[in-house]
DNA sequence: CACCCTTGTGCCATTCCAAAT
DNA sequence: TATTTGGAATGGCACAAGGGT
């Protein structure tokens, strides 16, 4: 209800006169000064971000598109995109898709509508990012990064995870560790697995270890990647099932590398129940890194990156181009891969003979 | 950079018409109206909904304030509060303030000069919203619901759990099991704890239960609930310290009602690497749902409720809260207590003999 | 010539009212 | 008279000029 112009009034100077008073700028007398900023203290005078935007062509708001928040992976890299967006003055609007390419696409142009400086995209269907919708970003100045090799028709910056050094840290800790039989636990319809798998194999083959104990089961449907769903809990049965599978060969591994979080819990929880031990009989690696790893007996040890790095860089290269376009600037697409660190904790142990 | 005036121009009609073309709002000429859209496609045109807000006073956006997008407890609170804004086309900002009164502030004030609609506000720290806040929020038309009991200077909708009915559902089940000693292992920072602990205490003494087996480690500080913390690890240790001092009496208790999810998986955990099998000695009871609890072997029996329920009544709250006032209706404050339900899993049995 | 302050203009879309066909 | 179309004012702010002392 109050604005300039109400404060002005009751100030009985004219709306600029109050604009320079509250923003700190000169050309107004230390008394108007102090007289107006009373004024817009008693009137809890706060000035409108949404028409100063309109001016400045800058809404000061990301976009940030999410498959899932409840799920720790994205939690985390929301929350290193909220801490980062806070520390440069910027708020963030978040959508979940649900992996759904609809969703997506609605998200986006509610974004647009609301004019955001840039969108952080994390989308994990297969389908990529459409050259229209891209076209319509691009015509409204809004900086787009992909997060987490999210596709797109036309190359954009991009923020994932260094997959190479990832699998060279994983297998290397291992292999030192004496680990030769070492097996892989995926799901075959994650997002980035080409990537991944490749980057894994090539660092299994130049040791001359087997990939004999890569399995990835089927994920039926993307209703599997909700926690709570029965896909999901078919999808961690089918889960259990290649573990045990693997872990009754006649010469099973003697390491196990397994790529996401509720599905290393359930390994763990499957492999204490059937009396495997960990790490005597079996060292369990993570192949990312999550809040309970350190809370569950024996603790996991993990090469995983943290995620709230990828949102983090995410938003500093948003920003980045954003800030160079409005410059008249236009550089190539960057690529920024996120290395990842070990956290050993009591899930890894030397191979046993 | 495409307006309506730019479209205007290039289709030869004024503002107006476009505005109206594209509204679908009777007016024009089916003809011009083709012609216009064709235009607005060509041109990525988008309409500006932050214009569109200065006019209603709306701006379709809601505010979300929370401790920490990463726990469980608030990612999916977060989650009821995106899907029901979803459905009814709002956009949802979200700040984490780590229990940080000034980092509560500073969000509540930048959800201000953004204008949001409302604010859903759940903040850890015990020290209430303050009266000059309130009337800032108030004097901008923001509606204020108040989750999970955060503190407020002056009464404004509310939605929390139904403590009581809570209570109950939890100390009835494990009694219909047999149960007469029945401990409580919570933490004494916890908000809504009073609330919580008298809820409890009433629904044991009723039945003649004793409530000496009720015991709460001491968060040192509000960094005890980030979970990959320092502090966070110490609590957890207090935490395990005061469970298994408890086993160890002379009568040990045969149920535990355990009230956070870390705290939950970290008991769980430790029980069974001392060796106290569940549910068989001792019957483990979630005081909160979370998605893990399923994954844990044996899986978790909650009581929770689900905090998406929270979010989601929050935002229908806040946009009914919003329209009565946007109508001159100015109601009492409105509490809304969501009850929980029982998720029977597997770590519950009958009390031993 | 400083300094204070006001006027006019623009951003983008909408509502209400007037004018053309 | 009905249909289409245009103008002016609105909302909230800020920038570029220009009028006063």
């Amino acid at each position: 209800m109050t604005s300039l112009r109400h404060l002005a009034e009751l100030a009985g100077v004219s709306e600029m006169s109050v604009s320079r008073a509250l923003r700190d700028v000169p050309g107004v007398s230390a008394e108007t000064r102090a007289r107006i900023k009373a004024l817009a203290e008693e009137y809890h005078f706060r000035p409108d971000l949404r028409a100063r935007g309109q001016l400045s062509g800058n809404s000061r708001i990301l976009g940030c598109i999410l498959p899932s928040i409840t799920y720790g992976f994205y939690a985390r890299m929301l929350n290193g995109v909220l801490r980062q967006a806070v520390q440069d003055d910027y708020r963030v609007i978040t959508f979940q898709t649900y992996s759904d390419p609809q969703e997506t696409l609605a998200a986006i142009y509610h974004l647009i509508d609301q004019r955001v400086d840039a969108l952080l995209l994390n989308s994990v269907h297969p389908e990529p990012l459409s050259r229209k919708v891209m076209a319509a970003m691009r015509s409204h100045h809004m900086a787009l990064v992909s997060l987490d090799a999210t596709p797109t028709a036309l190359p954009v910056d991009e923020v994932r995870l260094d997959e190479e050094h990832l699998a060279e840290s994983a297998v290397e800790y291992l292999y030192e560790l004496g680990h030769r039989r070492i097996g892989f636990l995926g799901v075959d319809r994650m997002l980035g697995r080409k990537l991944r798998l490749a980057a894994l194999q090539r660092s299994f083959q130049h040791r001359g270890l087997t990939t004999d104990y890569f399995t990835e089961p089927t994920a039926t449907s993307l209703e599997a990647f909700h926690v709570p769903s029965a896909g999901f809990k078919a999808l961690l049965g089918r889960c259990a099932s290649a573990f045990l599978g693997i872990m009754q060969s006649p010469v099973p591994p003697t390491a196990l590398i397994v790529s996401s979080e509720p599905i290393i819990v359930h390994i763990h929880q499957t492999a204490l129940r059937h009396g495997i031990t960990i790490p005597q009989q079996l060292s369990l690696l993570g192949y990312v890194d999550f809040d309970l790893a350190c809370i569950l007996t024996p603790a996991v040890t993990t090469v995983g990156l943290q995620p709230e790095e990828i949102g983090r860089q995410a938003v500093i290269q948003a920003i980045t181009r954003r800030e160079a376009r409005a410059k008249g600037e236009e550089l190539p697409p960057v690529l920024i891969k996120v290395p990842g660190t070990i956290a050993v904790r009591e899930s890894c142990g030397p191979a046993p003979k």
